[in-house]
DNA sequence: CTGAAAGCGCTAACAC
DNA sequence: GTGTTAGCGCTTTCAG
């Protein structure tokens, strides 16, 4: 027993059956095609009202169009800062009927080029990187020669000509060992890992201008993965002749850490030591001393770089609606974004501020 | 001037012309069919290595087939606990070869089922959801019966017959509870929002129990929100006639918000009132007092509904490469994954336990 | 075991 | 303005 209109989707020709059209005249009214007049327009309209037709997608595609959807790749998807971004792209994806493939690359430079391939052959009509490649792909290259819009966001992709929207991550260090300096620290430690990433690599690079700037000793310590790590290099900086009296700490879980170590080890933040953080939390609030941070804005970032996505999309659909080579003539975009620093209280003492509120993203 | 090898991916049919053989060879050796000489394989194997060939979805999609694609629902992908679900289930549909459509119903049920219906309509192999919907809805349980495997986590799917993994959140509760008990608490209170969810409510129902087991008077607030909620709730407490000598926040933004209040009042945690939180978090470990808290295991959680997924997926895929109705006859399993009480020092005094390291998930 | 033909739902190109 | 035809790349059916 075969169902007709139970069960089964309709099809762009039982709706042109209803309407009593031609099925060009049904795939006309579905693209918005202009020379349609008014009045089959709205008996077209309604057949798929009366019907619930609904556009196959795979078909499209066999057209050689683009599928209503668009690839997102980030490091590590866990981590709330690029959870934040994945949010707000899908969020904003989602108002243009957009679907949002997510994938996290596990900072595999090879897996994400890998993942971005796949996604282009699925058709996506763009794809939103924050890539973990040092290098620059030659792959990546050519999905965008083929007609892929490619943003990158956070970091830029080497070697690429492409729209990009990151973040200041020197001047946001600069203005962390500023303020330090300001305090009348002198000799202030950096600390973290991952410094082959572009934006834990400008951050130590605005850490050092500034201290060779005051003509300070920069003191950097890297490879500090896990809190053990960080546990022993506390250990070490302490036992020092001359130890630091602040430390710089290069991103949210390095903070995490050294605050963890400092406090097993009841040393007073910021008496003994002072500390600041790159990127803001949730928490930098509530803990004591609060946590003076220079933040990023995740939400603003990813804002952004969707809406350079979605305007290489649209260059795209109005040239034609079929593939075409993307507008590489028109210059790719750069987006710079500030960080803001957010003075609390754990590099000195600042009581009037000590129930700063935080700032929403 | 057209380029043939270059620029335009192979299709089946330029493979079967460089294996000597027909497409629906070709079509069997991709698909594993059995009824293939092993020569002839191999030959087509070489082809299809030589040419670079990609099976095309969108082909495959249009003759009935499902994509190699799942979809992802849950309610806020900026929440630290359903990014780590996302993040774990992208990985482990990537080991199988699926992508990942992630979308965020953002708490409300209506989009939920929207999406998971256009996922549906773009074929995907199968749906997890973190559902949002008190009610359960009918077009879901349409979805369901029309083939598409559906797995529950974190909360069960109202009026669906489906597969789920979900957390004894009650028991959970009661742990929590009992702990402070054990301290002697005897004025408890219970705090959060979104009660109407099912993991809270399930939560508010154990505090509940527990407390009228022991002929204590419950006393939940809800509905607070915002740190300026919680704010106005703690002041309102401290001012009671019998303020409550321990709090139960049932979440952990709830936890944070109360850390936060009590904090800026200068009330002494545990001494002046005492704090358990449902939900374990990075700095759990390194606010001071340490936060004892029930915690969750998302990696488990979504690990385990994947899990489930695949075994559905695996399910249809057995009885035939096209579509069939779901194996609903196989009862649907359901997984309940248990909490775990970390005792840190915000319910009484546990100086053994100060330093108590924070558990991996 | 293998191949030829039909057609999935849609749209580009061309007729009218 | 509108309809007809062909065919995107694949798999299903049915013959060999």
């Amino acid at each position: 027993m075969k169902r007709r209109d139970e069960d089964r989707v309709p099809t762009i020709r039982e709706v042109a059956k209803v309407a009593q059209v031609g099925v060009m005249t049904v795939s006309r009214v579905i693209n918005n095609h202009p020379s349609v007049k008014a009045t089959t327009r709205k008996k077209v309209l309604a057949a798929i009202a009366a019907l619930g037709y609904q556009q196959n997608e795979a078909a499209r595609l066999l057209k050689g169009h683009r599928a209503r959807m668009i690839g997102l790749i980030v490091p590590d998807l866990s981590d709330i800062f690029f959870a934040t971004c994945a949010h707000t792209v899908q969020h904003i994806a989602r108002a243009h009927d957009l679907m949002t493939l997510v994938v996290a690359s596990e900072r595999d430079a090879d897996l994400e080029v890998k993942q971005a391939e796949l996604m282009a052959s699925r058709m996506v009509s763009g794809l939103l990187i924050v890539t973990s490649s040092k290098e620059g792909d030659e792959r990546l290259r050519r999905l965008q020669v083929s007609g892929l819009p490619i943003v990158a966001f956070d970091r830029p992709l080497a070697g690429l000509e492409s729209d990009s929207v990151i973040v200041e991550n020197r001047a946001g260090a600069e203005d962390a060992v500023e303020h330090l300096i300001a305090h009348g620290h002198k000799r202030i430690a950096c600390a973290g890992y991952d410094q082959e990433v572009y934006t834990i690599n400008e951050r130590i690079r605005g850490y050092k201008y500034r201290m060779q700037m005051e003509k300070l000793k920069p003191q950097v310590c890297l490879g500090l993965l896990t809190l053990d790590d960080v546990r022993r290099w506390i250990n070490q900086i302490l036992a020092a002749k001359n130890p630091p009296t602040a430390i710089f700490a290069l991103n949210h879980r390095t903070s995490v850490y050294v605050l963890e170590a400092l406090t097993e080890r009841n040393i007073k933040i910021p008496n003994q030591i002072a500390l600041i953080g790159f990127d803001d939390f949730d928490l930098s609030n509530v803990i004591r001393p609060a946590l003076t941070t220079v933040a990023q804005a995740p939400v603003e970032l990813a804002r952004r770089a969707m809406s350079l996505l979605l305007q290489r999309i649209r260059g795209l659909e109005s040239q034609d609606g079929s593939l075409k080579k993307a507008d590489q003539d028109q210059t790719p975009a750069k987006i710079v974004l500030p960080t803001r620093l957010i003075i609390r209280d754990s590099c000195g003492a600042h009581p009037i501020r000590s129930h700063t509120r935080k700032h929403q993203d």
